[in-house]
DNA sequence: CGTGAGCTTGACTTGTTTCAACCAACGTGG
DNA sequence: CCACGTTGGTTGAAACAAGTCAAGCTCACG
């Protein structure tokens, strides 16, 4: 089998992530050194692990312990959750430069298992190290509870996503959330964006079934919303994507 | 107006909150003293807030800074978001014990209102102080933070009940949900509960129509599952209720 | 060349909402 | 003390949103 087609591990200086996110504050928090020094380029690190996993595989399970806090450098992967009759809820696209999840600071078992999208690069960073770094340096501290705040803040959208919005509103909000978080990073280019989604990913995600979410997606495209060709998606109208997505109903 | 109907504010002998939870490790914590010591019965420190606020009333609301981090004594409460077209959606009951949110430990403003449904009495707990306890003292310091990780899982179960499990599935598991933690806090009696819950805060919470949460009700009341009469509940049938929360569809 | 994963479309079913009417309990003010 | 408005609950009929089932299509891959 070939070997995932992502750039090589230890050659950080063209990662989307590295500018000014979390991968580098980490490694050197670990380091131990002030936080707000300049970072080189290649801030590699010593007992930081890199691992790269194929598209379309589960990396970690639900309840399985994860030896270390991982990000994403590249690539796209998600958390999700499944029942046992076959349903499943993705509760988070995870995006390079993202922490799988903070949680993962301060307990190993991870309660939601975390699967590729796409080939994916990932770093682990010692957890002990972590948490006594994060106990040492205030700014780290602040840093660890901000994000702490916007996790919750990330399932609580979600929950008033599934709980009170329509398909239509769900789905155009999905999409532009993804663009502004890949807006963030510099990983959009003009209106058009990458985007390795299947429709089961966005079902799973929104709360709904494969056919609606491809009936919604015609709608839109229909209506010169959007254009999705080749694994890529175009914004045609970002405004009226924003329309259907809060002002509806 | 009548004062609301609770108990003294300084008396927490009584209060079902105290028992090992959270008020007393705060209240301690702020103290200075070592987390595992005795606590005396009347654990009123100073410096620490206490309120009361009426039934049906928004303490606080989105985005409003809150000054002292609050703790629930007696009633109960919700946090929820609403959106400009009148549609909301409860993100949590709170319960005596609880804390209204662990993010409110490191940040004053909330990203959702808080209502009460009950009379309820609360304590606020100054947060620099609170901030400086849990960097200090390891113990606390890793309360905080698995009450950080129940607090994202409580949200991912959220969004899970409501993008994949039918209205049956989601009330049923509310109901067994809110009786077990009432349980924990030694507030049944037998399978009878308090239940102050009226039917929109059921419907805001699980996302269905106050209607449909009404039919659901009266299906569950006809097949024996459960009663409920005069503001409390009574679980005839757990078992049947537990088979329809999990294993249906 | 065959296979399987992903997407599209249409017909039909089910679950949930909407609208509407009605009832009971309660608190309030005349 | 009664009349009345309000809040909460129940029920039924009709409208609508989303799910299910099924068929066919493309494309990548072995």
């Amino acid at each position: 089998m070939e070997p995932p087609k992502i750039e090589s591990p230890d050659s950080c200086g063209g990662c989307p992530a590295f500018n000014d996110n979390l991968c580098r504050v980490l490694s050197k928090a670990i380091v131990g050194g002030p936080l707000a020094a300049n970072v080189t380029q290649n801030h590699f690190v010593e007992d930081v692990e890199d691992n790269v996993a194929h598209a379309r595989r589960t990396i970690w399970r639900e309840g399985e312990s994860i030896a270390r806090v991982p990000v994403i450098c590249q690539g796209w992967a998600a958390t999700a959750v499944a029942m046992s009759d076959g349903r499943r809820q993705i509760l988070s696209f995870l995006l390079p430069g993202d922490l799988v999840s903070a949680v993962l600071i301060f307990q190993s078992v991870s309660q939601c298992s975390v699967e590729t999208i796409t080939d994916v690069r990932y770093r682990g960073f010692p957890r002990d190290e972590l948490q006594t770094a994060v106990r040492r340096q205030p700014e780290l501290f602040a840093l660890v509870s901000r994000m702490w705040g916007d996790e919750i803040a990330r399932a609580d959208r979600l929950a008033i996503d599934l709980g009170r919005r329509g398909a239509a509103e769900r789905i155009a909000s999905l999409i532009l959330a993804l663009s502004e978080r890949l807006a963030q990073r510099g990983m959009m280019q003009g209106q058009t964006m990458d985007f390795p989604l299947r429709q089961h990913h966005i079902a799973d995600a929104v709360g709904l079934t494969v056919v609606h979410v491809g009936n919604v997606l015609a709608e839109f495209r229909r209506a010169g919303l959007l254009k999705i060709t080749d694994r890529s998606l175009t914004l045609s109208d970002p405004a009226g994507l924003h329309r259907i997505a809060t002002e509806m109903n």
